[in-house]
DNA sequence: TTGAAAGCGCTAACAG
DNA sequence: CTGTTAGCGCTTTCAA
């Protein structure tokens, strides 16, 4: 009937709640004998031990907490596979809170992780946040934090994300041997650093390559999906002296592919013929696409499982410095039809 | 420094605790003078209340438990993220877990379940669950649990989906419309309710249209993308009297497009030409594959926000039947190209 | 080898 | 209006 306790066994076996949390445990203070009628017992009652009950004394809570701006995207959705994968073998739960790019949501979230609900976190930064200040009010508290993906750069914590500037220009510099002569770059934030970072190196390659590095070819794409349409339309329309169009696109995250085939279909702009775009992204679609999309793939789940270990090396291990334990996974590049 | 209790603010005010705890919760005991010193002193120390006492005293956890077979799927992410969207309003939190398909994973999180860790379930079966016993179980230690979309019928609790046969019979009747002769019809389970009323929708539709309704033409589709790829196109190469070969496929859920398309262009058929597609997606992508793809979408978010919303009127209700609170949701036949 | 008792942080009677 | 107390279900000394 209503759920049973460690009490209810205890008197059901004529023992003492200590001796059966003890068998239960396996505890070498326990005769075989008494285990067995515990185990026994326990899985005929069907209990199960309230978590709660036990994180209270232990000051655990056996779960960690994922924040992230959304999961309908291959590469968060992949990211929590990994996460999820490492805590599954590890027995721990796993929350997850969606900051919908906003940073007062991401704040009220981290707040309320200062309460014990969860033992450590793994976050990818809302678009808004520009400064990490709650997140330091976190660790603060000892609450271990691993960045995946979306770091903050002012939060002395591990991260874990991929080689964000080498990739920015191994893109730009892949449009460049197409003989793009005029490559935009679609960023969607001008703070989060992934974005800048692969900006950083979308402007090193067309250096290196003596072009000219024009503020207005970085395009921030903000809004809903038709928002993004009319942002990509605009640009692609803008003439430079010498009449040159844009004809190559670096598209920084996943979420504008759609806006950027879209708006070169509304402008008869043929891919790759009129202009060529290359996208971050994780789409399992991407080779499916008209044309084959070429992207900068990263590894997604790698990504979430190194992240979800060091987070656990962070709340199991004693001397673990968690603020010098970054990684950097490679990402590569998939050559398809739109280059 | 270490955690800030109840216990703490009240000594930091010279109060009790439980006088603190009232005038948090802006109890009409307490003076309004007290109340302002209170939130002030917790604002200060920046308290937060761990939830898992309170919990315990309550008996309640404000947090529900989602478990489904993955998140890298646009249908799963979007339910999670309409799920999501009424549990933030609710105030409760959420915990997902992933079945992977596996039966065995998805009884041992229900099993858990039983523990008080959750105050109610949202669960999409697995693919090997062809019983519901494990769920069954939960419902009776007072745990109310919603299907979403892939139910199991033997138990009797509140389900939210769409119409599978009917949209089965719609797929079907648009291919046939399309002059296709044989229509092959891909499932990946044979227990999975959602998979068989598909499918009895499709062999209605054939009997209407007083074509044969072949056992052969309903393909399994196990394993990795690779193996799904393998059987399609040896369902593809099969000949029938008369020298039938398939042009038509209904596939009966998203992660069937890329091996529908992949062995289409490795058998060097074209869509639509040689063999027409239909598939359930929630894709964004699905206007822009090479060709179009014709698709049957499910309203993939507000199934996980109605879904959501029953499990609270169930958990928060007190009359309310949750056995008797199913809701259908009409999904859309999306034509495109491929058909 | 087992039992008794205290206490994790909080809430809710019940007193004062 | 504020304080005291008991107890949610469990673990963990310490004593028997």
């Amino acid at each position: 009937m209503s759920t049973i306790t460690i009490r209810m066994l205890a008197s059901a076996l004529n023992l003492s709640p200590g001796t059966v949390s003890k068998a239960l445990k396996d505890s070498y203070e326990i005769s075989a004998e008494t285990k067995l009628k515990v185990l026994e017992m326990a899985r005929k009652l069907d209990y199960v031990p309230n978590p709660y009950a036990g994180g209270l004394r232990k000051h655990k809570s056996k779960t960690i907490g994922i924040v992230l701006p959304a999961i309908n995207d291959s590469f968060f959705s992949l990211a929590i596979e990994g996460i999820e994968s490492v805590a599954q073998e590890k027995g721990y739960h796993v929350l997850i809170y969606l900051s919908h790019e906003h940073y007062l949501r991401e704040a009220a979230i981290l707040k309320d992780f200062g309460s014990g609900r969860v033992d450590g976190v793994l976050i990818s930064v809302a678009c808004e946040t520009k400064e990490g200040g709650h997140i330091r009010d976190l660790i603060r508290k000892n609450v271990p934090v691993v960045f995946f993906d979306r770091v903050c750069d002012d939060v002395k914590t591990a991260q874990v994300s991929t080689d964000d500037f080498q990739v920015g220009y191994t893109a730009t510099k892949h449009l460049i041997e197409r003989n793009c002569a005029r490559i935009l770059y679609l960023s969607i934030s001008e703070s989060l650093s992934i974005s800048q970072k692969r900006m950083q190196g979308y402007q090193q390659a067309l250096r290196c390559y003596d072009m000219p590095v024009s503020p207005d070819d970085t395009i921030l794409c903000m809004g809903d999906a038709g928002q993004m349409e009319n942002i990509i339309r605009h640009a692609l329309s803008t003439v430079k002296e010498g009449d040159k169009r844009p004809d190559g696109i670096v598209a920084s995250v996943e979420k504008l592919v759609t806006p950027v085939y879209l708006a070169c279909d509304s402008m008869n702009l043929s891919i790759p013929e009129d202009v060529k775009v290359i996208c971050f992204s994780n789409m399992p679609l991407a080779p499916l696409l008209c044309p084959a999309l070429t992207t900068i793939t990263q590894p997604a789940f790698e990504i979430g499982r190194t992240a979800a270990t060091l987070l656990f090396k962070a709340i199991e291990g004693k001397d673990f410095d968690i603020a010098k334990a970054s990684i950097t996974l490679p990402s590569v590049l998939m050559v398809r039809a739109s280059t």
